[in-house]
RNA sequence: GCCUCAGUGGCUCAGCCGGUAGAGCGAUGCCUUGGUAAGGCAUAGGUCGGGGGUUCGAAUCCCCCCUGAGGCUCCA
C-alpha cells in the first residue's frame, strides 16, 4: 500500500462523474471540505490482498504516528490510484479503505473517506512545514508460523494390525526404515546430487529449459514417449475402473470466492498472473476444474461413487528455488488427478480401499518399490480404528502411521506411497486423500434417497503421483540396482525395445526387412546402420539401455534365427524371430504401446 | 528465500598465486566391411556463464547479477 500524506490547511473535493467501479454515495458526500486535515492519499496494491488485516493495522499505526506529529484535527482518506502501478482489485481496495476508516474511527479520530471510483476535482492547501508532505510504503511482515505451538504428530509402525515404535521396530525393508527416518527427521544427508538428474540428460530424455522459469523442463522424443506411455497407462487404469476423463483450464479467477479460499490455503507457492481486469492463478492441481464441474453437475445418490479424471499437463507450483531439483521437485509438472465423489464417510472408506489396491498395482506395473505412510487425524482414528488397521493390511507389508492431533488440512485420512531414491530419500508418488472441506466450499451437492440435498465427501487420488516423479523414480531405481543388474526401463517403457545390428553393409537390407516385421508386431525397433564396428554398436546399444540387441550377419541371413543379447540377464542366445516377438509381447502384456518417434536408422538421428 | 560450493568447445574435464586456451568423447571427412562394451588418420568447433572493476595485460584477482548442486526450511 502506498500512502502520500499531506498536512493541509484545507482540502475540498467535488465528484464529477462515475467510473465503472464507482461506489454508491449519499448526496452530501458529493462535495465536501475539511479544515486542518491530514490527507492520506492511498493506493491499495495487489500484494496487499494477501493479508489485509495486518496491512490495515500497519497503515493505522503509521497514520497515527504522523497525525500526532503534525497536530491535525481530521484524517481524510483519499483513494488515489496513481501512486502504484500494480493495483489491487477495486472491490478489495474499497474494503481495505473502509476498514482503515473504521479502525481509525474506533481509536477516536475524526475520519472521513472520500468516495471511491469517481472522477473528482479537488483543491488542497499544503501547510508546507517539514512534515507536511510524506510518503509511506506500507507492507505486511511475513507471518512466521509459530510451529512450536503446534502439537507434534505421533508416528508408529503399523504391522499386522499392531502398533510399534519406529525407533525400535525390526525393519525387514530398508526402504521403510529410510522412510521412517526421513519422516521422523533422523536422516543424515550425504550431500550428493540424486543420480537421475544426470541420467535424464545423458539419455536424451529431458533437460532444464533455460529460457523458462526454474523447474520447467523440455522433453526430448524419448522422454516424451515415456511420458505419453505413462499417461496412457494411467488413463487406462482409471477409465477401466469407471472414472470419466475430463480436461479443465490451467488458470483460475481469484475473484471467485471458493477458488480464492482454496488457493489461499496453498499460500506462497502459487504462480499468479493477470490480465487487464482479472487476477488469475495457475492451477497447482486439477481440483479447481474438477470441483467446478462437479458443482455444476446434477448428482443423485445413485450416481455415487462417481469419479472424474484429468492429467494435468501442467500443474504449477512456485516451489522455493533451492528445493527445485531434477524430476523430483519441479515448478511445472504433470499430475494424474482423480476426484471421486462419495455419498458419506462410509462410502469413502470403501472407495479408499479399492484405490489402495490401484496405487499398489502401479508399483508392480512400473517395477518401483513403494513404502506407504498412512496419515490420520486422531478423531478419525478413534472413530474408524478397525478400518484403519484392516486397510493398512491391504498394503501387504508394514506401513508408517502418522497420527495428527488435530485436523490441519482439508483431509482427515490420507495414504502416501513413496519410492526411495539412491540417496535414501523418499520421492512421494501415489496419494489418496479423504477431503471433508471442498464439497461444501465448492458447493458440490447430491440428492439423497429422501430427496434432500446433501454434501458429499471427496477423495483425491493420484494413482502414480506426478509423471515426472515416476520417471525420476525409475531412473533412481536403475542407479540403485546398477551394482547388480544393468540399468534399464521396464520393457514396455523402453524407447527402443529391439535394436538390430547389421555387421556389414550387405546385411543392412535384411536388417531393415527384419525391422519391418517387428514393427508390424507393435515392437519399437531400430537399426544401427552406422559404419562402425560391432563392438562399438554393442556399446552404444548398452548405453541406450536397449533390452534386446540382435546381431545380424551372414549366418542369420541364412536362417530364421537371430543372435540376441538380452540385457536383463546378460545372456547371449540364438533365438527364433517368433520367440523374441512373443517374449516381448508377454513382457509388455496389457501395457500401452506407442510407436518409436525417432528415425528407424541410427544414422538419421540427431543428438539432443 | 538463506548458507556453502560450482559454471572453460555439443558432453566430461584440465589449465586458475595474472602473460590473451588444452585433452578425451562426440561431430565431419577419408581409410577400414567388420561377429559382441571405444578400428585408424585427419579436420572443424571456445569473445573461458553475463556485466563492471583492478592491471601494460584477466579464464585466472575483486564486486554485482544469472544459472546449477548440496544443506537449511517447506511440501496444502
Amino acid at each position: 500500500m502506498r500512502l502520500l500524506l499531506i498536512h493541509s490547511d484545507y482540502i475540498k473535493y467535488k465528484t464529477k462523474s462515475k467510473t465503472k467501479i464507482a461506489e454508491n454515495i449519499e448526496d452530501k458526500k458529493k462535495e465536501m471540505q475539511f479544515q486542518n486535515s491530514l490527507v492520506v492519499f492511498t493506493a491499495v496494491e495487489e500484494k496487499d490482498e494477501e493479508n489485509p488485516e495486518e496491512l490495515v493495522e500497519n497503515a493505522k499505526k503509521e497514520i497515527i504516528k504522523v497525525f500526532s506529529q503534525v497536530g491535525a484535527d481530521n484524517i481524510v482518506i483519499y483513494p488515489y490510484a496513481h501512486l502504484s502501478s500494480s493495483l489491487s482489485s477495486p472491490d478489495r481496495a474499497k474494503n481495505i479503505l473502509q476498514s482503515m476508516k473504521e479502525i481509525l474511527t474506533a481509536e477516536g479520530f475524526n475520519v472521513e473517506r472520500v468516495p471511491f471510483g469517481w472522477y473528482k476535482s479537488f483543491e488542497i492547501s499544503c501547510k508546507g512545514h517539514p512534515l507536511s508532505e510524506l510518503s509511506r510504503n506500507i507492507q505486511v511482515d511475513r507471518v512466521i508460523k509459530e510451529k512450536s505451538e503446534e502439537e507434534p504428530s505421533k508416528f508408529h509402525i503399523l504391522s499386522e494390525g499392531k502398533l510399534y515404535d519406529p525407533d525400535t521396530f525390526k525393519y525387514e525393508s530398508s526402504d521403510l526404515k529410510k522412510l521412517a527416518a526421513y519422516e521422523l527427521g533422523n536422516l543424515e544427508s550425504s550431500g550428493e546430487e540424486p543420480p537421475h538428474v544426470k541420467i535424464m540428460r545423458e539419455k536424451d530424455l529431458a533437460d532444464y529449459e533455460p529460457a523458462a522459469d526454474v523447474g520447467h523442463l523440455r522433453w526430448y522424443p524419448k522422454g516424451r514417449l515415456i511420458r505419453d506411455l505413462l499417461a496412457d497407462y494411467v488413463y487406462n487404469l482409471v477409465t477401466e475402473r469407471g472414472a470419466m476423463p475430463v480436461e479443465t483450464p490451467i488458470m483460475y479467477d481469484l475473484d471467485d470466492d471458493a477458488i480464492r479460499v482454496h488457493a489461499e490455503k496453498f499460500g506462497e507457492r502459487q504462480y499468479r498472473m493477470g490480465t487487464k481486469n482479472k487476477k488469475l492463478m495457475l492451477r497447482y492441481a486439477c481440483c479447481f476444474g474438477a470441483f467446478n464441474i462437479l458443482s455444476d453437475t446434477f448428482l443423485t445418490w445413485k450416481n455415487l461413487p462417481l469419479a472424474i479424471y484429468e492429467l494435468s499437463t501442467y500443474s504449477f507450483r512456485l516451489e522455493k528455488r533451492g528445493e527445485v531439483v531434477g524430476l523430483k521437485r519441479l515448478r511445472g509438472f504433470t499430475m494424474p488427478d482423480m476426484h471421486t465423489v462419495c455419498a458419506d464417510v462410509e462410502q469413502s472408506l470403501q472407495e479408499f480401499d479399492s484405490q489402495i489396491d490401484m496405487c499398489a498395482q502401479t508399483g508392480v506395473d512400473l517395477e518401483i518399490n513403494y513404502e506407504a505412510i498412512m496419515r490420520v487425524t486422531a478423531d478419525f482414528l478413534e472413530e474408524n480404528e478397525a478400518w484403519v488397521l484392516q486397510s493398512a493390511k491391504k498394503v501387504g507389508k508394514p506401513v508408517l502411521l502418522e497420527i495428527l492431533p488435530k485436523r490441519k488440512h482439508y483431509w482427515i485420512c490420507k495414504m502416501d506411497f513413496a519410492a526411495i531414491d539412491y540417496l535414501g530419500r523418499p520421492i512421494e508418488n501415489p496419494t489418496i486423500q479423504i477431503d471433508v472441506e471442498s464439497g461444501e466450499r465448492f458447493d458440490i451437492t447430491y440428492m439423497g434417497p429422501d430427496e434432500k440435498e446433501l454434501t458429499p465427501i471427496i477423495i483425491h487420488c493420484s494413482p502414480t503421483g506426478s509423471i515426472e516423479r515416476v520417471i525420476g523414480s525409475l531412473l533412481e531405481n536403475s542407479a540403485i540396482k546398477s551394482a547388480e543388474i544393468p540399468p534399464m526401463f521396464p520393457v514396455w517403457l523402453s524407447p527402443t525395445q529391439i535394436r538390430i545390428l547389421p555387421i556389414a553393409e550387405r546385411h543392412l537390407d535384411y536388417s531393415l526387412k527384419l525391422a519391418e516385421e517387428f514393427k508390424s508386431k507393435k515392437i519399437r525397433v531400430d537399426v544401427d546402420d552406422r559404419q562402425e564396428t560391432v563392438g562399438k554398436k554393442i556399446r552404444t546399444a548398452a548405453g541406450d539401455w536397449v533390452p534386446y540387441v540382435l546381431v545380424v550377419g551372414d549366418k542369420e541371413m541364412e536362417s530364421n534365427q537371430v543372435m540376441v543379447n538380452i540385457r536383463k540377464t546378460q545372456e547371449k542366445l540364438l533365438m527364433d524371430k517368433e520367440d523374441i516377438i512373443s517374449r516381448i509381447q508377454k513382457e509388455s502384456q496389457s501395457m500401452p504401446f506407442r510407436g518409436l518417434p525417432l528415425s528407424l536408422k541410427l544414422s538419421g538421428r540427431v543428438q539432443f
